[in-house]
DNA sequence: CATCCTAAGTGTTTGAAATACACTTTTATC
DNA sequence: GATAAAAGTGTATTTCAAACACTTAGGATG
């Protein structure tokens, strides 16, 4: 029996971010002139690399964003393991990781991870070794290396899954945000619209949301409470 | 930067059996002669093995499932990836894996896999290597191997969230089951009692669950209609 | 300062689903 | 034919979800 003396592991990051232009993910670019010879189009990919050996996961997926996006300090859950043998072995795929990798034929099993900040509050900066980090909407991501599609769905089905259930959604706003702004998040998340009034008397029986003595300014209409979380509730719910 | 040249990756199993006396999980003794120097207690853990270089991931837990317990066809689903670098490095770990292993000191990521099975259909063997399989009650599970008691929490946690969403009761029951059978499941899987007549109600709407022309036979009591689940249907609800 | 524009904010009615609850039926045994 | 044991069944009540339209506050404009 041939065991797997020389299986790689990576971690891939699907950070999500959202302002009111709707839900993004951050994406990184090939280097542009890794293709020079190849005669290929730069493709887009998630951002990931190979942890190190004595690191775990959590530290590796929050390693590898900061040092790929500088985004540091956010929600990262591990949601899937990608681990079909063939996953890295396209022709493309191949030919671009001959120029960043030293064992470039090694197989890789990724764990994706799901993140989530506030466009708001995080301005990614692209790491020197990588092409460019762009913010693309989710609606508008054409094809990535590798299986980093596929990555891509099972981060956007865990965050349906988990929008509801886990209190997350704070996790994507400003500290303060009004209910018109948490309301368009849902809707932009599970896709499908939401009844205003109904929408404000769930949340009201939320105790983590809660109201501030202070009302957003500058619009030029009837300015909105803010609100913001309080984590200390969840429990108690 | 070193990367990881030499980490292994494993899949671990946690199979769930039911029948009328509860939910079991499958467990494999190490060997006892293998601490025949060490003058160590053997201890019991989940079935996982270190996966095969040219392997998918469900494919390896499936193998492995197998080859350490002639368990075949069954539900198995992958639920998450435990990757702490000390996972494996407890002294009695250490002691097992320097008699089976060829890399004992190597680190360990392992993907931790949902198995579900009737107890009525499979009769577990232990492989020849293996110390011994055993189906222990949920509640009754001592000190595993590893990090394996996380697993298995995180395996029971797994397996409550999908129970209800999934449509996977049916995999731990017989081909064909009673209502009552199929409500002492639910009980025991949430950990709450259910009352009889609304759990009927509920699950009469399931189109997935059909009734036979066929009644329980020799039980001392008003035999029950026996039931079945139809996979066809699942879709449509 | 009156008007207009824009999004915020607010309650009630209706139907559907969840809950709580107790007696009758069928078979095997003695 | 009496008994034991679990199967099977219906209704009333409460809670939750869904549908729906007008009034309010502030800024901008003339």
């Amino acid at each position: 029996m041939q065991f797997n003396e020389s299986l790689h592991l990576s971690v891939d990051c699907v950070l999500f971010g959202y302002d009111d232009n709707g839900l993004k993910v951050l994406l990184i670019n090939q280097k542009e002139d890794t293709y020079a010879h190849g005669n290929q189009q730069p493709m887009s990919q998630l951002p990931g690399d190979l942890i190190l050996i004595e690191e775990g996961l959590d530290a590796a997926a929050e390693r590898v964003l900061f040092e790929l996006t500088q985004v540091n300090g956010v929600y990262l859950k591990q949601f899937h393991a990608y681990g079909d043998p063939n996953r890295v072995s396209g022709h493309k795929d191949r030919t671009w990781l001959r120029s960043v990798r030293s064992m470039p034929e090694q197989r890789v099993v990724t764990v994706g991870y799901l993140g989530l900040v506030s466009l708001h509050d995080h301005d990614p900066r692209p790491a020197s070794f990588a092409g460019g980090v762009r913010w693309v909407d989710v609606d508008e991501v054409g094809p990535l290396a590798f299986d980093h599609n596929d990555i891509l769905d099972g981060a956007i089905e865990a965050l349906q899954n988990q929008l509801e259930s886990h209190h997350i959604s704070f996790e994507l706003l400003p500290k303060k945000f009004t209910l018109s702004q948490l309301q368009a998040l849902y809707e932009t998340v599970l896709h499908k619209k939401l009844d205003k009034r109904n929408f404000r008397k769930n949340i009201k029986k939320m105790s983590h949301v809660v109201p501030l003595d202070e009302k957003q300014q500058g619009v030029m209409h009837k300015p909105a409470q803010l609100f913001s979380f309080n984590p200390d509730q969840i429990e108690h719910e």
